[in-house]
DNA sequence: CGTCACAATATTGTTCAACAATTTACAAGT
DNA sequence: ACTTGTAAATTGTTGAACAATATTGTGACG
């Protein structure tokens, strides 16, 4: 169906999206657009649409007369985005209702997290681990909500990819994770947001540490 | 300074943004790319660059090869937006620090509020009420927040727009937000958030009203 | 060797014309 | 009134061009 075919702004941004994530255009790099539009094989003024897009979402940098840049995570970066999962995750999971469609996302996030972890699958339990907190959020049934914290979330994957040891940074929250689920499954919503708001101090805490250690 | 000089697409979007929110262009319109670039003076590649951003903020609704339309705010839009507002604003008020340096623009809008309101400017007193609630967000000291909350204050203006007695929608509540701020000064925080609270209940229900009306 | 000034080069921001693809509007036929 | 086909309009994209701005390179000077 036409209608469902994503314009090739749309590809094009995706595709850059997750360049940019995976680190492929590494946070700094300067993002010349006669350039990259010829290696991504579209027009200037396809990739300037591109460029607005991908500059709202955080993942770029817009200088005027200068160029864009791939944004680059600071520490007032992890500050904000730590303080926003507090002031948005945490009442979304204490608010939750057990039964709602997103604990199902929850669920699975557990299990895939399971699964890449035993396959030493790094880069995949990070996903895994993101997409349960986006599952958290999705428990306020707030499809703005949703949009922005996908944004959030990429921002903080960027930020991820500075650091050295991903196996540091996720390994300990897969268990942290299933219990949450458990203690909502048994209905304790509080527990569930009291365990969640100690995983954030934790792993703010170990961000920030090796944010320091590379600065 | 030509660094802090924007672009002509950033112009041509701010303009756009007030067309739409004072209602010359309303909800449902369509906009045709050639004779609005021909209006507004940019071309059509710029104007493109503009539906880009406005789409994301929520003010335009694009759909693929039919064109673009200004977006049409309905109940669901409302019920998500009164969500958000009680999952930040509530919890970023009860959590303030009131000697927090957003306290002065609290202030500043309550003290705009009733001076619009003595010369019967119901438009500057619903600017003023939705400044009140941004500074309440700002509380929280999140940049990306305050970025996020800036645009859903947009798209609930354009609903304001869509009803035809700002009086009665935005009267009663210029008193409520001196109540607040009182209790703020008073180093009642949570007190103000319960103000904040009934307020968000009660103005929901009436733009809810508003709108089974002209449906 | 470092600094400054200027010229050359590169790049961004914007415009315009063009074309293919898609949608819409209109006319004719049943 | 509905269907079909055609014409017209519009969107999505491309590429060339140009003005404005920034960057780079070179030469002169202290």
């Amino acid at each position: 169906m036409t209608d469902d075919a994503p314009s090739l702004a749309e590809e094009t941004a995706t595709r850059l999206r997750h360049d940019i994530i995976d680190g492929i255009l590494p946070p700094g790099q300067r993002l010349a657009e006669t350039r990259l539009a010829a290696d991504l094989n579209v027009s200037r003024n396809t990739l300037r649409e591109v460029f607005r897009l991908l500059t709202h979402e955080g993942l770029l940098r817009h200088e005027p007369n200068r160029g864009v840049f791939v944004a680059t995570p600071s520490m007032a970066t992890i500050v904000d985005i730590y303080r926003l999962r507090r002031l948005i995750e945490v009442p979304a999971l204490a608010q939750a209702w057990p039964r709602h469609e997103a604990v199902a996302r929850m669920r699975q996030a557990v299990e895939q997290a399971a699964r890449q972890q035993a396959e030493g699958d790094w880069r995949g339990v990070g996903s895994a681990n993101m997409e349960f907190h986006a599952a958290i959020v999705a428990l306020a049934d707030s499809p703005r909500l949703d949009t922005f914290f996908g944004q959030i979330i990429a921002e903080l994957r960027l930020a991820f990819g500075l650091l050295h040891s991903p196996e540091r940074l996720h390994a300990p929250y897969v268990t942290r994770n299933a219990d949450i689920l458990a203690r909502l499954d048994a209905g304790d919503a509080a527990g569930a947001a009291r365990i969640l708001s100690d995983y954030l101090d934790q792993s703010e805490r170990e961000i920030m540490q090796a944010f320091a250690r590379i600065a």
